[in-house]
DNA sequence: CGGGCAATTGATGCCTATCAACGGGTGTGG
DNA sequence: CCACACCCGTTGATAGGCATCAATTGCCCG
């Protein structure tokens, strides 16, 4: 890990005030939509190419954001969603004390931020997980293009309601699986997402910790470890601190299935 | 309860087919959102008057379920969104095996079914828990009318924004609190839905069994009994099978924000 | 009156949280 | 340059909370 990391990560928090990374002149590099080889994953996936090419007209800007550093925090007012280009984020929720609970990680080619609108402020804090870069889609653009297109309109929808099923299978995960379930389901997912992208689905390195997989798990830090070593122990998984290389992807899965059949 | 109550409850889990359901004879009675004693709670609520009037041009559907049928179910092809008008709905994840997660309740004035936009198909099942009344919302009717006003579609994506926020604080329960805190969560966010609706938020009637609240709140049934009584020892709670009566609503609060401070 | 379901309560065991110790890696400061 | 602090991950011992199995009551209805 870079001296940067390291210091980020273990800030009182967050490196550089959102405020005020958003307060930088206004980013030099901007993207379209239509030239991005992300665009199979992101916003424009299953548009039509003439509105893809309307979405250029929207010249997102792109960031980088150092890993540690939060890309908005909950509370803060809400007037962007994001795409992210390269590396890992983590979503959070703050209660009270301080403590957190991890919402979900995300990876490119996906959006972020979509619960600020229900309060018009973000619900949830965006955190990089390495040195990332994002393109940053004002949401107001957005709506006013998709006035014009119904097409764009419907995609924007589905982009949220995607959101609620993604939830809702965290939500079973949540409810009614057991520690074994709850990491091979956590696993899967992660082999699938690096596949859609073109990385192995059977080798990959992990960007959270081990407390941050127990935070969106609903379980402790020491169980997660546990649970890998028992999947070691089963000829699952080899696993070397965060490289995972996933041996038995048949039983990795019925595992996950335990509790569904 | 009545004996077509009972019949529907108990039958081997719908009583009429939806697909039966919807093809009956288009419904005679249709709903104007203006005049809807459900306007401040229901899809115009932070509407203005002229975009309120704009809804009743779509002339919504009013149609009767009876209890224990399925509104629409989990795969089924998604056109519509519905508002519950009365009574009370579950909305259920179905796993393999038939084993049902439930992921919300709605009463009136709550929508249903936005999670059917992401897959063209809706991704749960509702339904109701007691002889209930809801307007069908033509979901193509309501875009394209939306097309057209930037007030209904910044309405639209806030409902779907609050829905994915609804289910962050779930995912935080079903993470982080224990049973105490989940069923105090639980009555409290009730007693609230309860007042908004101007009846008693201390003294009302549950519609959902011990079953229903546990697979929501992800325990077991028999914990959510012993957790009542639980309460009931501690003088937090009157409990007469499904009658609720909160007798301290502050030490209610403070059980359920033991974890967050 | 008997069958079936909802709800309650008891006894027991398991899973996971908790507390604790240790090793490895990395940056820091004497 | 090496001792030291700190974080991450692993592993062990123990305790506690909840699931599980089981029995009972009350209610509704056939």
């Amino acid at each position: 890990m870079s001296t940067a990391t390291l210091e980020a990560r273990t800030a009182p928090l967050h490196y550089i005030s959102p405020a005020e990374f958003r307060a930088r002149p206004a980013a030099t590099l901007t993207t379209l939509c239509s030239s991005c080889h992300l665009k199979d994953l992101c916003l424009p996936c299953g548009m039509s190419a003439p509105t893809v090419e309307r979405l250029d007209g929207l010249h997102f800007g792109r960031r980088r954001v150092k890993a540690g550093q939060a890309l908005y925090r909950a509370g803060e007012p809400f007037q962007t969603i994001y795409a992210v280009r390269s590396g890992t984020f983590k979503s959070s929720l703050t209660v009270a004390d301080g403590r957190e609970q991890v919402s979900g990680f995300s990876m490119a080619g996906e959006l972020m931020g979509l619960d600020g609108l229900a309060q018009g402020r973000h619900a949830s804090t965006a955190t990089a997980l390495e040195d990332a870069e994002i393109c940053a889609i004002p949401y107001d653009h957005l709506m006013e293009l998709s006035a014009g297109s119904s097409e764009l309109q419907r995609v924007v929808a589905q982009l949220m309601s995607r959101e609620i099923v993604r939830e809702h299978s965290l939500m079973l995960l949540l409810g009614s699986m057991n520690a074994e379930e709850r990491l091979a389901s956590f696993l899967l997912n992660i082999s699938q997402r690096m596949k859609a992208r073109g990385w192995s689905p059977s080798e990959f390195h992990l960007r959270m910790s081990r407390a941050e997989i127990g935070s969106y798990l609903g379980m402790k830090l020491e169980t997660v470890s546990r649970t890998f070593s028992a999947f070691v122990q089963q000829g699952l998984l080899a696993v070397d601190k965060r490289h995972i290389r996933i041996l038995d992807l048949e039983a990795l899965t019925r595992t996950f299935e335990a509790r569904l059949q």
